[in-house]
DNA sequence: GTCTTGATTGTTACA
DNA sequence: TGTAACAATCAAGAC
C-alpha cells in the first residue's frame, strides 16, 4: 500500500490544495515556504555539505523511466518546458504501465543501486580510515572499486550507446 | 550570478 | 518503523 509520504505529503498539505493552473512553473513564491526550505537546507547543510564526496543516490526505476519519458514528452510537447508537467505526465504514465513494462527500468535501477552500494562501501571505508588519520588502505580499495566502476561504466556506456541509436 | 521553485515516484537514511 | 529528504530536469523569478 502506497501512501503519500515525504515531500509529496508536505506538498499535499499546501501546494496540492491549489489548482494546478495556479502553480505556474517559474512562478516561485518569494520565500514562500520557509518551513520546507529550511528543513531541506538543514539536512543539506548537515549532510550533503559536510560530505560533498558522498555518492549521489541512485535513481529509482521511476526516475530511470522519467529520463526516457522526458525525451518523448519533449518531442510530443516541444512547447511545454515545465518540468512539473513532465513529472506529472510521467507519474500518470508510470501508474498506467504494467509490471512487464516497468521491468527494464527496474532492472536498470537495480544496476545503479548496486553501483551506489559499492560506492557507498568505498565511501564508508574512507570515512573510517579518515577517523584513524590514515586512508592509504582505503585509497587502495577505493581505487580498486573505482576501477571496477570504470569497467562497469564502460559497459554501460556501450549499452547506452546502443540505446542511443 | 546564484539560488529556489515546481511535479512526480521510489528509495535511502535517520530518529 | 515511520517519515523526511533526495534523486533528475530546466525555465524563470527572486535576491
Amino acid at each position: 500500500m502506497k501512501t503519500t509520504k515525504g515531500k509529496a505529503a508536505a506538498r499535499n498539505s499546501t501546494e496540492a490544495l491549489k489548482p494546478s493552473d495556479d502553480r505556474k512553473v517559474g512562478k516561485r513564491k518569494a520565500v514562500a515556504e520557509p518551513d520546507r526550505r529550511s528543513k531541506r537546507q538543514t539536512k543539506k547543510e548537515t549532510k550533503a555539505k559536510k560530505d560533498p564526496n558522498k555518492p549521489k543516490r541512485p535513481p529509482s526505476a521511476f526516475f530511470v523511466f522519467l529520463e526516457e519519458f522526458r525525451k518523448t514528452f519533449k518531442k510530443e510537447n516541444p512547447n511545454v518546458k515545465a518540468v512539473s508537467a513532465v513529472g506529472k505526465a510521467g507519474g500518470v504514465r508510470w501508474k498506467s504501465m504494467s509490471e512487464a513494462e516497468k521491468a527494464p527500468y527496474e532492472a536498470k535501477a537495480a544496476k545503479k543501486k548496486a553501483e551506489y552500494t559499492k560506492l557507498m562501501k568505498a565511501y564508508n571505508q574512507k570515512q573510517d580510515s579518515t577517523d584513524d588519520g590514515e586512508d592509504e588502505e582505503s585509497d587502495r580499495s577505493r581505487s580498486e572499486v573505482n576501477h571496477e566502476d570504470e569497467e562497469e561504466e564502460g559497459q554501460e556506456d556501450e549499452e547506452e550507446e546502443e540505446e542511443d541509436d
